[in-house]
DNA sequence: ATCAGTTGTTTTATTAGCAAAACATCAGTT
DNA sequence: AACTGATGTTTTGCTAATAAAACAACTGAT
């Protein structure tokens, strides 16, 4: 009771937002400049060069990154494996905020990249099959988004936060 | 591009996940015991008496918790409504992962857990809106996800990370 | 009254992640 | 050759959140 062995299962996650981003940030600058050094990564993530170097320096001690002869970075295998599992995730996640929710995009690429590298790889894949369907040409969910989407101009009842959750969820099915 | 300027906006978050944990807890054992003490909260986080100690202050001085005549703990007005919002969107971010994407309860509960504090009003909000309406007896809702699950056991085609995810949308909108 | 246990606080130390500043290196210009 | 600018590292200091240990205060049993 009480889920007290469940929460601190937060800060023992193995990969930190910084770390993600970093890790990104290293994957972008190959994409868009093709090498990314030091002060490229602390530019993209407007850090100093002096905090971009110590973290990477415990990148590459994690085996995520690796350096060239002239100190020239980019990912191991790993840490493109961990890059592709966030981006994948942060992909699908805004799509369902913005396409689904009809959240604006900023707030929907904020909350994505919040919540990118704490979803599980299960959480990904299923919400991943669960927006394909929706946003798919199949009739039942096409039918099934317009009447949410109509139904979400219509009420707007109780106020948020909600005290019970779980009684709203009863009243419905009442 | 880049959007180096979103990435930052996880730290500015008011409420971290360690004070997150600490205002729930107060609010549990209210329920539970009918009070809250330093220690029971240390307890409940399996934290040393120290650590809250030092936490709790921090959060008597910005107005969210008080302290009764004799050391006893409570939410204050502000502090209730973070638990609030906190609290809704575990409990429809859990429902949503276990009962629509089909999840274990134990990955819902821990994936809630992580992203619980992160989420905007907005987000809560809207998928508060989209669970109900998808979990209730409406006919539409009913028959698009009897479809998804059936469609859950087919295909599993594509393996996880995935490289491009809007190259997978754009497959199935042909 | 004393002794044991619980409680709350404080102090010291650790880790992650940042800034700021000093420093060294290297490349290009003049 | 000397000056300039960019780069990478290191050191120092900061904050949040923890542990560990010492300490003081209260409570209850004997």
């Amino acid at each position: 009771m009480m889920a007290s062995d469940v929460w601190k299962e937060f800060e023992s996650n193995a990969i930190s937002h910084s770390v993600a981003h970093h890790l990104i940030a290293i994957h972008e600058l190959m994409d868009d400049l093709g090498y990314a050094r030091v002060s490229d990564v602390a530019r993209a993530l407007e850090i100093t060069r002096g905090s971009a170097s110590l973290t990477l320096k415990a990148l590459k001690g994690r085996g995520l990154v690796v350096e060239d002869h002239n100190k020239f970075l980019k990912l191991s295998e790993d840490g493109r494996r961990i890059v592709d599992s966030i981006l994948a995730k942060r992909a699908v996640v805004r799509k369902f905020l913005n396409e689904v929710l009809k959240l604006d995009e900023h707030q929907a690429e904020v909350d994505a990249c919040k919540v990118e590298h704490l979803l599980s790889a299960q959480t990904g894949e299923q919400l991943l099959h669960f927006v394909r369907f929706l946003l798919s040409d199949d009739p039942t969910a096409r039918q099934f988004l317009s009447e949410f989407w109509s139904k979400l101009d219509q009420d707007e009842e109780w106020q948020w936060p909600v005290q019970d959750v779980d009684q709203l969820f009863n009243m419905e099915s009442r």
